[in-house]
Parts: structure tokens; C-alpha cells; sequence
DNA sequence: CGGCATCCGTACAGATACTG
DNA sequence: CAGTATCTGTACGGATGCCG
């Protein structure tokens, strides 16, 4: 392993996370983790997420050859989206982060809750002399 | 390992995705791997961030807990950033999506070529690109 | 059922200028 | 040197309505 991080590859992983990482992707990753699923059940699995915002999501994922949409030409259509290889080979890495999340997630909550204690006093202080 | 995914974790998982796949970062996690780092030599290692960027990165890094942020009381001052354990501890996950990223590069840019040339629709590179 | 088009408010990101 | 403050454009995300 370098000791020294090429930029441009730290750019395409950050690019790739900002990707994978909006409010819906790793959610609909997981929810297709378990097989198949039609649109209307994708959008009842993922609960809050709009029309407009899972059919963006799944275009993107599609688009970056993780999600393979199929259309049966039947009336009413019906429409199934999985996981391609590429998609079930992300979901490890990605539950890397969210094992990392999910054991570190209490230490980022107090972090959090400290940080703004700290920042609303000082917030408080300057407020307070600039008044005076 | 359960088969079943809870969303709540899911969402957390997507919110901190989200949080650290911002544009910036990633990059600085990656930059500060090797040591504490002053602000300007951030500014510098870390291409193309503006100053209130960094700024708001090592700020929302620092709330978080991954980042400590040391102030030398000295003229002119001088301001170190450190990854603390924490953010070490996440730079392991990161490279785990960092290397898939990395390994599967080829792959998702033929996936985005094939599904654009299907498609035949202007995206946002192609679009900035006519703009130019 | 699945999904595109449109409108609209917000949150984000950049440039610039100023401060201790 | 290391920020903060402010202005401004853009991109995102939600709600709604229409279509095959």
C-alpha cells in the first residue's frame, strides 16, 4: 500500500460516494439486496422517498451498470429491478461503512451533541459581548 | 447476518454516506491519513477547494468527532487538523469502497458509456461540455 | 402501473471582501 | 495564517398533473 494517496483516485472514490451516497441509493441497494423487486414495491419498501426521486435513483443506478431493469410488455407493465453482479459486489463494501456506522454510531451522536453543547455557548458568548 | 435489513439502520447508513460522500470529505480524510496537517497545506494538498469549503469540511468532520481541530496560540496562528481514532477507525471502511471503486472503475465508465449511447440523452457532462 | 414534465422552494457551493 | 460574512447562481428534492 503507497504511503502517499493519488488525487485523482481520491477524487473517484469521493465522486463514486457522493453517487451511491444521495438520500436513496444504498437504501434501494439493500432493499434489491433481497431479490427482484417491482417499482411500486420498492417505493412502498422505501418509505419517503417520492415518484420522482426512485425513478432518478434507479435511472442513476442503472446508468452505472448496478441495476438491470427489466420491462414485461404486459397490461397493466410491469417492471422488475435487481441487483446486476456489479450491484451484489458493492453491497460488501457498503456494509463495510454501514457496520462501521452502526458500531461507531453512538461515539458520532455524543461527538455531535458535544460539539453543538461547545459551539451554542461560545454562539451565546459572542452574541452576548457584541450586545454589550 | 440477518437477511432482513432494518431501515432505520439503512437510513443511518445512508446518512452518513451522504455526510462523508460529499465532495470534499473523503479527499481530506484521506489527505490528513498521514498526519496532522495546517490549514493552508490542506488548502493546498486538497486541489481545487475553495477556502469556505475546507472550512465548512473540517467544521462538519470536527462536529462529528473524526477530526480534532488544535489551536496554537502563536503569531501568526497556526491551526492543526488530526484524524482522532475515530476518523482513523473509518479510514479502513472508506478503502474498502475506495477499492471497489477503484477496481470496478472500468466497468461502471462502460456501463455509463453504453447506457448514454442506448439512451441518446444529453447528460450533465455532455451538457457542460456543449456549454463549455 | 410506471414514469415523464413542470413548477417551485430550499440547501448547497463558489467568489469576493473583510477581520483578529 | 486562518478564518467569518455576504452575495449569488445552481442543483437538488418535493408536489402536482399528464401520458402510454
Amino acid at each position: 500500500m503507497p504511503k502517499h494517496y493519488d488525487l485523482s483516485k481520491c477524487q473517484t472514490v469521493s465522486e463514486m460516494l457522493s453517487r451511491i451516497g444521495d438520500k436513496w441509493s444504498v437504501l434501494v441497494i439493500m432493499m434489491l439486496g433481497d431479490g427482484p423487486s417491482r417499482f411500486s414495491d420498492l417505493k412502498r419498501a422505501v418509505v419517503g422517498v417520492s415518484q420522482r426521486m426512485l425513478t432518478l435513483t434507479l435511472r442513476a443506478l442503472e446508468r452505472d451498470g448496478l441495476v438491470k431493469r427489466t420491462v414485461y410488455p404486459t397490461v397493466p407493465p410491469r417492471v422488475e429491478y435487481e441487483l446486476t453482479e456489479l450491484g451484489q459486489s458493492l453491497r460488501g463494501p457498503i456494509q463495510a461503512v454501514g457496520g462501521w456506522v452502526f458500531n461507531n454510531h453512538d461515539k458520532i451522536h455524543a461527538a455531535r451533541t458535544d460539539f453543538d453543547k461547545r459551539n451554542n455557548i461560545e454562539h451565546a458568548d459572542t452574541k452576548l459581548a457584541r450586545l454589550g
